[in-house]
Parts: C-alpha cells; sequence; structure tokens
DNA sequence: CGAGCGCCTCACTTCATTCG
DNA sequence: CGAATGAAGTGAGGCGCTCG
C-alpha cells in the first residue's frame, strides 16, 4: 500500500477510521504535535473545505463525505449559517437557478481591507434572466482615484448608500439556492464571502460556476476570455461596463448562450456540466511523459498483441 | 544483487489571464 | 498597477522491469 504524499491525501488516510476534531487531524495531517485549536480551524478549512470528498459535522468535526453530492453542503465555520445552495443541483440545466454576481470594489484585495462599492445579483432560470438586483455600498473608505476612473463610482455616490452589512440579509436571499456565478468568480466569491462574514457572520457555500473557465472549455477558438471578449463573441452589448448591473446581466446573457453550446454537446445536468468543466482545456499542453509517448508511440490497442 | 533504463507522480516554478 | 488563480513546464524521486 502506497503512502500518501500530499496534505489532503493524509487526511482522508486518517478520516477514513472515523470522524476527528481539526486539532487531532491537522497535527496528523502536519506531523506536528500540538496545534492552537483555532489555527487548527483555519487550517483544516483552508486545506479541506475545497474538496468534495470532506464534510465538516456540525459538532465540528471533519469526515469523509458520504457522497459526493452532500459536500457541496458542507459547513465550513464554527457554529455559523451557510448560504448558497443547499446540496449540488439535480435535474436538468434549465431547472438549475444560477445568480450571477458582479462586484464593484475599491481594489483587489479584500484581506488588505478593499471593500465592495456595489453589487449586483442577475438571477438566470430556464434559459433567462428572471431578475436583476443592483446596490450601491457605502465601503466605509476612500475610493481610490484610479478605481473612480474604472468604474465611475465615485465617494459621493456611495456616502449615502447602505453599508454592505445592511443589505446582507437581500444578497443571502438572493444567493440561497442559486449556483453563485460569476466572471472569473473566485474575485467576486472572495470578496462576497468576506463581506459576509465579516458584517453578519454568514459563511459562503454551495456551488460556484466560473464563466471564464466555461469559456476556456467551450469556445477554445477564443484568443481572451475576458467579459469583453465573450460578450461580443456572442453579439452581446453591455449597457454599462464596469459597473456591476452591466456586468452581471451582460455575464447573465453569455452563461445563457453557453448553457446551450453545452446542451447542444449533450450537457443537460449540472453534474454532468461539472465534468466538462473538470476536463483539461484544449490549451492544456504535453507533459514530459506526454511528449516521450507521442514521439514513440505504442500500436493501437486493436493491433497490438503482446 | 545492483546498475541502468523508462515511466509515472508530485511538488515547485513560471507564465498567462482575469479582476478592480 | 497589484492580487489571485489556474494551466503548463520542469525536475526530483519512486517504482518496476531487464539484464549482466
Amino acid at each position: 500500500m502506497s503512502r500518501p504524499t500530499t496534505l489532503s491525501a493524509r487526511a482522508a488516510q486518517r478520516l477514513a477510521s472515523g470522524p476527528l476534531d481539526p486539532v487531532t487531524l491537522m497535527c496528523d495531517v502536519c506531523k506536528v504535535d500540538r496545534l492552537q485549536a483555532d489555527a487548527a480551524e483555519r487550517m483544516a478549512v483552508a486545506l479541506l473545505s475545497s474538496h468534495p470528498e470532506f464534510v465538516r459535522l456540525p459538532s465540528g468535526h471533519w469526515a469523509l463525505a458520504a457522497t459526493p453530492a452532500s459536500a457541496s453542503a458542507v459547513s465550513t465555520g464554527p457554529g455559523r449559517d451557510d448560504i448558497g445552495s443547499e446540496s449540488a443541483p439535480s435535474g436538468s440545466l434549465l431547472d438549475v437557478n444560477f445568480a450571477v454576481v458582479d462586484v464593484e470594489t475599491t481594489g483587489t484585495s479584500p484581506i488588505a481591507g478593499d471593500k465592495i462599492t456595489e453589487i449586483a445579483i442577475a438571477q438566470v432560470r430556464g434559459g433567462a434572466v428572471v431578475d436583476v438586483y443592483a446596490q450601491l455600498v457605502n465601503p466605509q473608505r476612500p475610493i481610490p482615484p484610479y478605481i473612480t476612473q474604472l468604474t465611475r463610482i465615485s465617494w459621493e455616490m456611495v456616502r449615502d448608500q447602505p453599508t454592505f452589512r445592511e443589505i446582507a440579509p437581500a444578497v443571502v436571499e438572493r444567493l440561497a439556492g442559486h449556483v453563485f456565478t460569476a466572471h472569473n468568480a473566485a474575485f467576486d466569491w472572495r470578496f462576497v464571502g468576506e463581506e459576509l462574514d465579516r458584517g453578519i457572520g454568514h459563511l459562503l457555500a454551495g456551488p460556484k460556476l466560473c464563466t471564464v473557465r466555461l469559456a476556456r472549455v467551450l469556445l477554445p477558438s477564443l484568443p481572451r476570455k475576458s467579459l469583453d471578449h465573450v460578450t461580443r463573441y456572442f453579439g452581446i452589448e453591455i449597457e454599462a461596463r464596469h459597473r456591476a448591473e452591466g456586468d452581471a446581466v451582460a455575464t447573465a446573457q453569455a452563461l445563457v448562450r453557453m448553457l446551450r453550446i453545452a446542451a447542444d454537446e449533450g450537457v443537460d445536468s449540472w453534474p454532468a456540466l461539472e465534468r466538462l468543466l473538470s476536463t483539461p482545456t484544449a490549451k492544456r499542453r504535453l507533459t514530459a511523459s506526454d511528449r516521450r509517448r507521442r514521439a514513440f508511440p505504442l500500436p493501437a490497442s486493436e493491433d497490438y498483441i503482446a
């Protein structure tokens, strides 16, 4: 039996015999004698929460997921509520609820203190945009001039607007039961997740869809996958570029078009879409082993007699 | 048994791309 | 411009096989 060589594989092996508390688990995984509880908690979340094979139990212990679907309801914070879709969507893609999110911010790093200045959520269902929510947000900090130049959002515009904490319930309501979708989803996810956690103690959870990744798989001929290029490819006009509502609606329309392309290729359910997105993109180049195999190919298996 | 070789996996690095 | 992320390249090391 081979030894697991990655930290997550080591965690999986340890959890095979049953659930463990974060301190015990992370001490074993990291091969250290002791860890502070909060440090172990953060390490476990960082290491395991993105892997569907792990779940965090209400008791705070970590365990192996019974099924892949159950992992999407994983709770990643102690004693806090999760939002987002409660489980992996099933059935036809037409029945899946997508919440296409776009945020404008004061910078690029929520950890460094950058905040949301505007958020828009376009809800998509049945191949159509069914609702759009847009709200300017008081970031409670100055907006750098180059950001105002880019987004045309000034301090005067947001000064009298609600803070994110005040609009958080409305955001939660619109994200619940939906697949969090965005162009370069990790960016918007980070900001919304950080603001919800900081504001009302909610942790963002559930399925997530990145339309950049979708474009990489479905539109390999497109030289760049920026929102400008993708929307231009589909002939979608962005009413107000670099404003949350304009970008969210345009992204939602691009999503609908890409879902149709996916459907034409036989991708008609959320699990099928996840499988499609897990396949290597066309741009993937050959590994060293691949190159060697190409240089000295084996005969096709049908023709090869040992 | 040990050297040599080829194959494979994994960790790390580099680069491209996205966002504001 | 900077931050973050993912894809791809690279090299080290493990493993199994063959042969002397």
